[in-house]
DNA sequence: ATAGGCCTGACG
DNA sequence: CGTCAGGCCTAT
């Protein structure tokens, strides 16, 4: 269940210990998990590829090979990435690993399956209609307040808005709602009755929000590459997402739980306007 | 642009 | 039992 901060905490984890690696094998435990090319060739293909780097776009893993391939991996709701050592057993859930040239275990693990992984030709994301849609990275210096107001065209609720991979990428379900709090904006608001300087102030606080949380290894339970399995420290500074009836940090009055696209969303009906 | 579906596990 | 969960894809 990770969105941009988690996913970057498992990328910063995860580099130093795989890269230069190189992958011996790889063994598919459940198949359709693998969205691209075919499982077969998949798994031939990536035999005996180096690890060059990793990277992210959005929510995307990009683990960068040799040969010009680029394998991919999503997260979805509830993937991990888990390093073992080849004598340990793998943990429940495991549905792929790559077994590398030092005797370590990259296991993907997954209970919901929503996670995703293909092979991919490094100058070619098509085959993945999300990657290769991917709007701008929150993170990335064009985020800027010129570049985004020409984003803003849109009649929907600035949380659908900013939930949506194809404009911005990397935001979820708590970084929506906690950077719409802190910008003071309802999350049922329309992109399009969005004043300048609210476009403004969601241009910073969107990266402040998730460089903080990077800065805290996330929300949840998540960098888990060896053994210790730290827990984010951001819950800690959330202050609408899951508080719902608890008393805003800024006004006092309970905080409102809505539906909206499909999704939870916490709000200070107060505070946000 | 909005539901529904995909899955398993945790919790009331 | 039912509801809910940090995401995305597909079909209306």
């Amino acid at each position: 269940m990770p969105e941009l901060p988690e996913v970057e905490t498992v990328r910063r984890s995860l580099e130093p210990k795989i890269k230069n690696r190189v992958i011996r094998s790889v063994r598919i435990l459940l198949p359709r998990l693998v969205k691209y090319p075919t499982p077969q060739i998949f798994q031939q293909s990536i035999q005996n590829l180096a690890i060059k780097a990793i990277s992210r776009k959005g929510k995307y893993l990009l683990i960068e090979l040799s040969d010009e391939k680029t394998l991919v991996i999503h997260l979805g709701m509830s993937g991990r990435l888990l390093l073992v050592d080849s004598h340990t057993t793998f943990p429940k859930h495991t549905h792929i690993t790559l077994h590398l040239d030092n005797n370590q275990i990259l296991c993907f693990i997954d209970p919901r399956t929503f996670g995703r992984i293909a092979l991919l030709n490094t100058s070619d994301y098509s085959p993945l209609p999300g990657l290769y849609h991917l709007g701008i990275d929150p993170l990335s210096k064009a985020f800027s307040k010129s570049n985004i107001v020409t984003l803003f065209k849109s009649n929907r609720p600035i949380k659908a808005f900013l939930m949506d991979q194809s404009k911005i990428a990397g935001l979820g379900n708590i970084y929506v709602d906690e950077c719409l709090f802190r910008a003071g904006i309802h999350p049922l608001k329309h992109v399009s009755q969005l004043k300048a300087e609210q476009i403004d102030l969601l241009c910073k606080t969107i990266p402040n929000v998730l460089t903080t949380a990077i800065r805290m290894k996330g929300t949840t339970v998540y960098t888990f590459v060896d053994d210790e399995e730290k827990s984010g420290k951001f819950q800690k500074f959330l202050k609408v997402y899951g508080k719902t009836g608890e008393p805003c940090v800024n006004c006092g009055s309970p905080v409102n739980k809505i539906t909206l696209a499909g999704r939870s969303t916490h709000f200070c009906p107060v505070c946000q306007k």
